[in-house]
DNA sequence: TATTGTTATACTCTATAACTATA
DNA sequence: TATAGTTATAGAGTATAACAATA
C-alpha cells in the first residue's frame, strides 16, 4: 500500500501541513490562515464568497475564518460603497506583516520537507504538481 | 496562493481521492477501504492493531472500516488460537476478487490523473514523494 | 425574486476515554 | 496489571438550509 500514489500524495501532504503548522505557530497563524491572508494580500477581493471561490473553500466556511482574523488584527471588514450586501476584506498593517513573516516560515517548513530531494527534482516535483492540478499541458 | 507547494500537494491529493474513488464506487468500495484490503493482501496481520499501525490509522477508527469490509463479505475475523484477545483479520474469496479489481481500477484512476504527464516526469513524481515521504536519502 | 453575510445544524473523519474479555 | 477489541463521546473541518439585509 505504501507504494501507491494516493497514499504518497496523502502522507506528503500530511508531514507538509505539520510542518507549516509548527512554522506557523508563532506567529498565531495556521495553513488554512496564511492561504487566506494571500488570497488578500493578491488584490483585494470584492466580496468575502469571492475570496472563498479563490480559495475552493464555502462562503460559511470564510465567515468563522476571517473572524479569527479580524480577532487577531489581520484583516478589516467593511461594507462594499457599490454594494452594501457584500464585504470588502482588507488586511490591515498587521496584516501585511504577518503575511511576509508567514512566507518565510512556511518557505523553510518547504525547505525542510524537501530536504532529500535534490534541487532539481524538487524543481521538478512542484512543476509535475502544477502541471496535474492547474491541468496545464 | 495556488503555486504554494502545500496548495498544489493538498488539491492533488484531492482531485486523485475523487477520481479513485469514482472509479472503486462500483465495487462498493471507497479508497480506504481498498487501503485496508491491500495491506491484508500484503500479510495476514496478527491483529486488528497491526493492520491499523500498518495503515497509520487508531484501532478504533480500524474497528468500524473492518465491520463495513465484514458486512460486504470481504474480510473475516476469528480469534487467534494463541492469544484469543486478538483478531486474525484475513481475505475471503470474494476479497481477493475485490482487490484485484480495486486495483485495476485505482490504476486507471492514476493515470486519469497522471494524464497530462510525459511518462518520465510521472515516474519522477512518484520518486520524488517516496523520497520525502519514507524519507529515503 | 436573487444575492451576501450569517447562523444553526448536520455530516465525515478521526482520536481519546472507558468498558469487556482475555492474558 | 496490562493488552485487544469495542463502544461512547468529542473534536476538527466541512457543507447544507434557513434567515436578515440589501439589491
Amino acid at each position: 500500500m505504501s507504494g501507491r500514489l494516493a497514499y504518497l500524495l496523502k502522507h506528503a501532504t500530511m508531514r507538509l501541513h505539520a510542518l507549516t503548522d509548527a512554522a506557523l505557530a508563532p506567529l498565531g497563524l495556521d495553513g488554512r490562515e496564511m492561504g487566506v491572508l494571500l488570497v488578500l494580500a493578491n488584490g483585494e477581493p470584492t466580496s468575502q464568497q469571492e475570496a472563498a471561490q479563490r480559495l475552493g473553500i464555502d462562503r460559511t466556511t470564510m465567515v468563522a475564518l476571517l473572524d479569527a482574523l479580524a480577532h487577531k488584527g489581520f484583516i478589516s471588514r467593511r461594507p462594499s460603497p457599490e454594494d452594501r450586501r457584500r464585504n470588502v476584506v482588507a488586511l490591515t498593517e498587521e496584516g501585511h506583516t504577518a503575511v511576509a513573516r508567514a512566507v518565510k516560515a512556511a518557505d523553510e517548513a518547504e525547505h525542510e520537507f524537501l530536504g532529500n530531494l535534490p534541487p532539481d527534482a524538487a524543481h521538478h516535483l512542484r512543476a509535475a504538481l502544477r502541471t496535474v492540478v492547474l491541468r496545464e499541458p
